[in-house]
DNA sequence: TGCATATTTCGCTCATTGGCGAAATATGCA
DNA sequence: TGCATATTTCGCCAATGAGCGAAATATGCA
């Protein structure tokens, strides 16, 4: 029940969705979802721990960069089952068609720009 | 998104879930639901209003009484495909399981006399 | 080592939500 | 009609959660 509940708090919020959905082609920085999404990087920083507390995003380290991405084989089934059922159930939503076409524009630019920029803001 | 949002948002409550469970035999009506859970009426009947409004669970008048029940064919599927996957995922719950025990004991009470002890109280 | 920088944690505010009891709203029955 | 009663709505309080900026924590590089 606890882990039940822990993914589906995780996935009542907007923005948590909006991040999940921006994973679909591949590993992101936590950088390029802070773009993307507009919010503040500790606010991002604080909604992927959500995200993968409930075991709905892999994180990865290399070098000063996170890197977020779907859960794997190795996570829960029941992560991987909540992960392909919000993909399939947003598939269609508006929102998320305009944050693809922003995604396009952000990964065309220099991540180490990016990074740049917003940490110096 | 909206209408997702609402589903997810409605699934991340462990009473909310407890109820929607609950409904797995069979309709019931709100004194029913109160016994189960040991919340405040009231508490209950928004509760159900939220589950209502995501479409979740279908609700029927009869007389004075309120059966709440699983979503039917009219419902979309969206809703529907949601209950089932809750179903499936809190089949083995623990917490689940104490509510479906003492649900046999509140389904063998009368109803009438289970109502008229609430509303005194 | 010391500096730049990517990310997380902390401290705070504001909005939302769960909970209750009391009042309001149906609905059946005498 | 008037009373009993099942449910919902309202008003309130306490707890939770989203958001930000600043400070702290890695990590790579000169």
């Amino acid at each position: 029940m606890k882990d039940f509940l822990n993914i589906t708090k995780a996935l009542s919020d907007e923005n948590r969705l909006r991040m999940l959905m921006a994973l679909r082609d591949g590993e992101l920085c936590v950088c390029q979802i802070t773009e993307l999404t507009g919010l503040a990087m500790s606010t991002v920083s604080k909604h992927l721990s959500v995200l993968y507390q409930a075991g709905l995003v892999n994180a990865r380290k290399e070098g000063r960069w996170m890197y977020y991405s779907f859960p794997g084989k190795g996570s829960p089934a029941a992560a991987r089952e909540a992960v392909a059922w919000v993909r399939r159930s947003l598939a269609e939503s508006e929102r998320i068609a305009e944050d693809t076409k922003r995604l396009k524009k952000v990964l065309a630019m220099d991540v180490t720009e990016l990074c740049k920029r917003q940490c110096g803001n």
